[in-house]
DNA sequence: CGATTCTTTGAAAACAGTCAATCTGTGTGG
DNA sequence: CCACACAGATTGACTGTTTTCAAAGAATCG
């Protein structure tokens, strides 16, 4: 499973083989079964985590029990909650497997260090952390003035196929609509 | 005006008097009148842009002419446009003063380098970068999810009398809904 | 004071959410 | 292997909210 962190390494920057190698050797595999809780609230965050296979859901629970999906995580993903993990606070949210996953983690003090020692790895983070930024800034906005159609267009042109793998509430719940609208939409778009 | 930014600084981290006076030497304050823009769409953000006093907004035009408010930016605040500044891209967005405006800027380079001679300063912009992709997170959230009751009372708590002194239409672009709602929305509150 | 921009109002239409009932598929225990 | 329970999907009627449109009134700026 390794080799799926590897050619995504491969695509962020330019790695030398020693480099590769001693992230390897730094590497837990872990496996998650369907259902399986990765990270619940009041937890820290203690890992990065990257996805080979499967995908999860970060969502959080509010006063009422209810849920509400903040975002959808795959392959080629980090997983989990980053304010936590970066700022060493409790998770507010929830993180679990919708699929069976495997996901290639890293301790936060061996990722750090790896950093400090690896350039291109530090770039790598600090860009995927500007990246996020930005696509939320851009998501912000998005839910601002968007229909529900329009949503619902714009779901299905970023996660092509997503909607066949994962239940309809769940997705309702992430683009903000219920899920009769979802189903509605997606009834019109099929005919 | 640098005493409004020394301010800041010193509730951020930890700087020493010559930190500061290094800081100083290289600040460049400029003011802006009313509604001069700050930056353009297409135009490349070369400066990190420190608001001492005013207030701009950040906006984009979309291909049928229309404005969106991103967000709003005042005392305290940095102003413009990340993306382009981090990334070097030109700016997809307008920024302008609503009001008569002085910013405390600095170079980007010259930034850059300050960042790496000040390690307070490293970390008082990288906590900066981080806050900002958590709140983004809790907007989305909330753009999601709210009415526009809630959006409205989110508004005005977040922004206390902001409301006052900006335009309607902007606040109604900003939070998603129509001048005429958040018309509705403003009389009902004051019943 | 004239032009422009912003705010306010109300009616009609479009839109989205709630509710309740039914349908479907999956998995479990007998 | 069947019957049942359960979770999720689907449907339609109803309700409430939000937008659109049009028009008029205030405020601001040159």
């Amino acid at each position: 499973m390794f080799s799926i962190y590897e050619t995504y390494l491969k695509t962020k920057g330019n790695f030398t083989a020693d480099e590769i190698e001693l992230i390897r050797s730094l590497a837990i595999t872990k496996t998650l079964h369907q259902n399986e809780h990765f990270l619940k609230e009041g937890e820290q965050m203690k890992f990065y985590a990257f996805i080979c296979k499967g995908c999860l859901r970060n969502y959080i629970v509010d006063e009422n029990g209810d849920q509400h999906v903040l975002k959808f995580a795959m392959e080629n993903w980090w997983a989990g909650d980053r304010d936590s993990l970066i700022s060493g606070i409790p998770s507010v949210t929830y993180t679990d497997a919708l699929e069976e996953c495997v996901l290639i983690m890293f301790a936060k003090d061996t990722f750090d260090k790896l950093c400090q020692q690896i350039p291109a790895l530090a770039v790598m983070i600090d860009t995927l952390f500007h990246r996020s930024y930005v696509s939320s800034f851009k998501k912000i906005h998005e839910a601002v003035i968007l229909s529900n159609q329009q949503k619902y267009d714009n779901f299905n042109q970023k996660y092509p196929a997503l909607i066949d793998r994962i239940p309809f509430h769940m997705i309702a719940s992430y683009i903000g609509i219920t899920t009769e609208m979802l189903n509605q939409l997606h009834n019109d778009q099929c005919k």
